[in-house]
DNA sequence: GGTTAGCACTCTCGCGGGGAGAGTGCTAAC
DNA sequence: GTTAGCACTCTCCCCGCGAGAGTGCTAACC
């Protein structure tokens, strides 16, 4: 374990470098922070901390830089959380209230806040059941032939798709035939559908049951993900180098980040913090990941997460993570919406 | 007005410009196209084509490059095409046929398959009518007093919100509501929905129909929009430097790429190409955009874009282009949708 | 034993010089 | 009108070098 003294200069080898990206020298350390001690007195425990792994030299004769370890017990025991003050709860609040009350535009001012609230990329996954279910179903008709099936979910997400239906049936006729589908199929999920489907006696009838199935499993693929502060992650030092954000652009795409955001799992309770190699995917061996659950309706579990270089202010990120987390539980569970004409 | 010579010279110094990236060199014209006549004479034509500013030079002694009045003139009189060949065609229609039939994965593949033939960045925005008007509009119960409106409209999209019902409304008095709704809306635009709401007996309903009006609203100005093939853009020589590469990231997001594709318009038969200055937009002064309308139902209009460096290979991307094109007005049009259950 | 001054050593970074190479413009001859 | 020849220009890359920053080690000090 480390001494009082050695976690203290740890600490502050940690700030330093989030703060200046350069190498930490003992210089810098004693003369910043005023300690009463020498810089070779510095060195020798700069030197103990890197024998164990907390921090690494870049090469001889470079300051140090913190390693994931360090990291990681900066994050669990050192570092000092900074608070949201009530202006910036304010102002968080405030464009939260002059949106649209409608999920979709949550989701992507809440991406957009946070990620200017730290600086990063953030990542807003709208809620998700575990077993998506049917809400209701309607059938719109588009042109003789051709309808579009609207499936609501249990959730309040909605997912559509065209689909055959039999030339010069009239809207009361579709509208017949989504209450038949809503009556047999209101509740289930994609299999229980699925297996519903032969049930119809009207082949056409069977043809939309299944490709409300269809529906049901594909929006649990669909994650609906926001994406926002791309640029200033980008703009941080350690994107010196074009290939090294354009591997940062291509990764940071919601295609990409849908499993990433599914593998680092939704914490559900404060934040998970994955620094470094702790990350299950090789883009992300320099990139940290803050993620936290946050609750929809009827169980379901969204995600909000930032994402920026292992060099972080952690401090400043890991409470912002949560409260624009549990922001958004609290929205999306008690939302009384506004009044409408706004 | 070019003589032919001069015409000929110019048309090798784009394709060669466009194929290498680098300013083409008197000798390395006479070089690679057996020309027979010397670097000398090629060099007082080239002196020739930039007084009259169809190329320029970086600096004293460096090979020509065109200029935008030059790709102008290449784009409309010299360039040949490069067809679309039977198996590059099969590709694309099979890649087509095998999603599922929807709006929105039609679009996200048309983007990603033409950012894929042309190696830029591709954009393809939801067709879009002039004045969108609502063909069916749906309440769905989410929660005591807490319900969704789902509204489709005429071009087939889907846009919802959240909106406030009376507490312990089921779902059947909700399909009264959205009855009612249906009969005095359905056909109309934002301000006609929007100056019915007073003539609603109930005041529910009267805050309802103002959800829709502003459903209406926002889905007209919410363009959808698709884009691919960032990475490769990006990759072109052109982005030596990372603030370009940023400047780039940071435009190419769909919130600001929805004006730029406004501005340039749809070009309805073909395709219509703005070359570096001739862009309304600042931040594209250095790109190339080639753009086509396509038709979606009831006389919506979507596009297809292609954005890239000037130093395009615009003979395989106008084609291409404006085939996608004429592929998305085809498939949205009369498209017979697929069996179900695939 | 912990702390510190001193010093040699190492590594990076920025700068300037210089040579090679590519390409042009011009002139004069064909 | 075309071409050979040549001087000139500009970039690019490599190299070397000195300045500067920072460490590790040793020996002395409290």
């Amino acid at each position: 374990m480390l001494s009082q003294r050695r976690a203290d200069i740890l600490n502050l080898v940690v700030d330093e470098y989030i703060d200046t990206a350069a190498p930490v020298s003992s210089r810098a350390l004693v003369d910043r922070h005023n300690l009463a001690l020498s810089t070779a007195t510095i060195r020798n425990e700069l030197a103990r901390l890197e024998e164990d792994g907390y921090v690494t030299h870049p090469y001889t004769s470079a300051g140090r830089v913190p390693s994931n370890v360090g990291y990681r017990f900066y994050v669990e025991r050192l570092m000092e959380e900074e608070p949201i003050g009530p202006a910036e709860q304010r102002t968080i609040e405030h464009q939260f209230h002059q949106a649209p009350p409608g999920y979709g535009d949550w989701l992507r001012l809440a991406a957009s806040i946070l990620a200017a609230a730290v600086g990063n990329v953030a990542v807003v996954a709208r809620p998700q059941q575990p077993q998506p279910v049917l809400r209701q179903a309607q059938l719109v008709e588009l042109r003789p032939g051709a309808a579009l099936i609207v499936a609501v979910m249990d959730d309040g997400s909605v997912r559509q798709r065209i689909a055959a239906v039999p030339e010069g049936e009239g809207q009361t006729r579709l509208g017949e035939r989504a209450r038949l589908l809503n009556e047999r199929c209101a509740g289930c999920g994609a299999e229980a559908v699925r297996a519903l489907a032969p049930g119809f006696a009207d082949a056409h009838d069977r043809g939309l049951a299944l490709d409300v199935a269809d529906l049901i499993e594909e929006h649990a693929e669909d994650a609906d993900l926001h994406i926002a502060g791309v640029r200033s992650a980008l703009e941080q030092p350690e994107f010196d180098s074009t290939e090294r954000i354009l591997d940062a652009v291509q990764h940071l795409e919601a295609y990409h980040l849908r499993g990433t955001l599914r593998a680092a799992g939704g914490a559900r309770d404060g934040a998970r913090i994955l620094i470094g190699d702790e990350n299950p995917d090789d883009w992300l061996q320099q990139w940290t990941v803050v993620i936290s659950g946050f609750e929809g309706p009827d169980g379901a579990t969204g995600s909000v997460a930032v994402l920026g270089p292992t060099r972080m202010r952690y401090g400043r990120t890991i409470p912002r993570v949560r409260y624009v987390s549990s922001l958004m539980s609290g929205l999306l569970q008690e939302a009384e919406p506004q009044e409408a004409g706004g």
